[in-house]
DNA sequence: CGTTCCATTGAGATGTGTCAATTCAAGTGG
DNA sequence: CCACTTGAATTGACACATCTCAATGGAACG
């Protein structure tokens, strides 16, 4: 067929604007969910002038590379992303996605280099936020200080919960709750929880959770055949939460 | 058999001594690896200031619970210890293994209370540090707030190379990852690399890589016959660490 | 309009899980 | 000191979920 789902809100009319970087901290509508949570005006304006906004990037180019002198963390502004390590036989393992809001690159600390590659799935556009600056306001601002600390926290229960993942589920548990996340991560940014687009190929989806390409199809085409999802290629549409929520065996 | 193979570095006549918690950061044996690392004298005095030293915890003994109000983050002085998630449907995911100098319960911090559980394997002393206090005392020393900064980040690219293990690599080659992995760590503490006992049982092994018992114990058959470690019980001595390298199929 | 890339679907192969039995070590109580 | 119990580890036989290989279909792009 060749009619698409509906536009998925990031999508149509606002296209020419989200992308937009002459923004700043202060009147970001991320706001809320990004860096400057939890600080106050004033120093909200302390950190928006040590961010750098730069042009987006295009779909598939690299922010960071593997190995990269590591020298700033980044925040999600519009698009996404996914972050992957190459393998020492040459495989790609794909660590996470990234979507507006979100910050990567906070695995380069512990070497001063990047552990991982960052790639635009689609035409993405992020903040950078040098780490020695962000390490120097942190000293001085309790609150952004304790912040940071808090996101990488979270990163690390994000992992170890899809350590879980790989190492419990199923493929049907798998896949639903990646769906389940792409959902919840919408609700959080005022977008559909139940309509959206994957910015990643099935390959992308099969890499990140352990299967091949071919079983993640399939075990759509059995979502479509129980009138959970409607999937139309990378246009989704959670039809049935409840039963994608059992689907998925976890008490998300 | 009843004979044993000869204690593996931390036995023996020492026995009675490393739970001691009569020590401050200043003189631990492990200051070279642990939190003081990268501080200097005076500075270590005041971290050793704020670092609560207890009894040593019993085999089987919690730690903390998930769910436990975050208050402080661990330091292992002696034994070891597991760090697991129950999942919703009541099984265990164990999460990491944790050794003397290496630090734990950091995932706490995102919602202050404890993402995971944290139970000896083995009698476990460990050093109490109050997170609040390091936050305060991070926000006064720079070098103390980049290695805390460092040692988190360390634990996401730890948590990370477990995701590819558990989705891209063979039974065979997870369990000997695991054995490279635990025979490097005892060589930072400068105990035998060729030669250890487990702390950890066969079910926790198995956890741990996403396999059941059965295939930990096969694997660990297969590598006897192939004459790459000698496997008595608990106790693992490592014949040919490149064969065992060539397993792993890792360029660790 | 062909080329290319991505997704889907089918059929058969295989590594690991499941179930069950056995061995071994350590502790407990008679 | 010897049965007895208990829990951990090993081993075997079989089942099954997912992978592999192969073919087809569809969308995007030059």
């Amino acid at each position: 067929m060749t009619m698409r789902l509906a536009d998925s809100g990031e999508g149509g009319e606002l296209k020419r604007c989200v992308h937009d970087y002459q923004v700043n901290c202060g009147n970001c509508r991320l706001n809320g969910i990004c860096l400057p949570l939890a600080l106050e005006t004033d120093d909200i304006k302390q950190l928006d002038e040590i961010i750098q906004r730069s042009k987006p990037l295009q779909k598939s180019q690299h922010l960071y590379r593997e190995g990269d002198r590591f020298q700033s963390v980044y925040a999600v502004r519009s698009g996404a992303l996914k972050a992957y390590k190459t393998t020492d036989d040459g495989r790609e393992q794909v660590t996470g996605f990234y979507f507006p809001g979100e910050i990567l690159g906070m695995d380069g600390i512990s070497n001063n280099s990047h552990a991982s590659s960052a790639k635009a799935l689609e035409t993405a556009a992020v903040c950078e936020i040098p780490f020695s600056s962000l390490e120097r306001l942190s000293a001085m601002m309790p609150n952004l200080q304790r912040h940071f600390f808090q996101l990488m926290s979270r990163e690390i229960t994000e992992d170890q919960q899809l350590i879980t993942l790989l190492s419990k589920n199923s493929a049907d548990e798998r896949v639903a709750s990646l769906m389940l996340s792409i959902s919840n991560r919408n609700a959080k940014r005022k977008l559909s929880a139940t309509q959206f687009r994957l910015p990643m190929s099935r390959v992308d989806i099969g890499n990140y959770l352990g299967l091949t390409v071919e079983t993640v199809s399939r075990v759509f085409s059995r979502m479509q055949k129980m009138d959970i999802l409607l999937v139309d290629n990378k246009e989704i549409r959670i039809l049935d939460t409840e039963g994608l929520k059992k689907m998925a065996n976890l008490g998300t």
